[in-house]
DNA sequence: ATGGTTGCTTAGCAA
């Protein structure tokens, strides 16, 4: 089983290149983020000629998640499911080939002194406090998105460039650290303990030119799943070109 | 380095 996150920048833009993906890497699933389109804009039509069923939880303008599969997805779920107050589109959650697939796309969080940085921080106890509610660290699962967190300083070309930051945080690394805790492994870290592959360079500072990358992307497993892991990678060549994302997809490999 | 670039929406926000 093949599963691929990929923070696409709007699905507008990129959907030329989204088709491209599914047609070089045939995901049996994939989580995309940041569509920045409503529902009933999202082009669904078009990627059930490729082959694949959508799930989407979208939203105009910003954010917005979809999971894209070959098989039909089931029990569909949109949001944290909570009680508060919050009408921005992150987490859609289906099953797919008997396994739960969750694309995320967390707070960027702006900057330490912001209210964006307060969000993320409670949208991820909020994240921890979903899995306890609606998950079992016994069963496949695979938390898939834009986690705007860099697990280890290993994962950043130039830590000190980012030391501090929303990106880099102590205080978000801990909160990763506590999804970890909950049973889940860093599916990506297990293939490439070493670090130095990246997911993310800013359309800024012309990050990918100058290779100032960091990998905030990636795919969270339980046991039963990691127990799978066959290979992982990163499609830096979706990187290059014509009007890339500034993400390029993370794509793990699982045995059937 | 308080800049730089991209997307959505149309001057300003988010990333």
């Amino acid at each position: 089983m093949r599963i691929i996150t990929w923070n696409v920048n709007s699905v507008r833009a990129r959907l030329d290149r989204l088709l491209g993906v599914l047609e070089r890497h045939e995901p049996d699933a994939i989580c995309l983020q940041e569509l920045k389109m409503a529902e009933e804009e999202f082009p669904a039509l078009r990627l059930e000629q490729a082959g694949y069923h959508s799930a989407i939880f979208g939203q105009k303008t910003y954010n917005g998640v979809a999971i894209l599969s070959k098989a039909p997805p089931g029990n569909v779920t949109r949001s944290l499911e909570d009680s508060a107050d919050d009408s921005q589109a992150r987490l859609i959650a289906a099953d797919v080939a008997g396994v739960r697939v969750i694309s995320v796309y967390v707070p960027n969080g702006g900057d330490v002194t912001s209210e964006k940085w307060s969000y993320k921080l409670e949208w991820l106890s909020r994240l921890h406090e979903y899995l306890e509610a609606k998950a079992d660290p016994k069963k496949p699962l695979a938390v898939c998105g834009d986690f705007n967190i860099t697990p280890d300083d290993k994962d950043v070309k130039h830590p000190e460039l980012w030391a501090e930051t929303v990106l880099c945080h102590r205080e978000v690394r801990g909160a990763f650290d506590r999804l970890i805790d909950w049973g889940l492994v860093d599916a990506f870290r297990v293939v490439h303990p070493e670090g130095g592959i990246y997911s993310w360079w800013d359309y800024r500072r012309l990050g990918f030119q100058k290779n100032n990358g960091l990998r905030i992307d990636g795919i969270l497993v339980t046991k039963p799943l990691a127990e799978r892991i066959q290979g992982a990678f990163v499609d830096r060549d979706e990187r290059k070109g014509s009007k890339p994302s500034d993400h390029a997809p993370l794509i793990l490999d699982f045995s059937d």
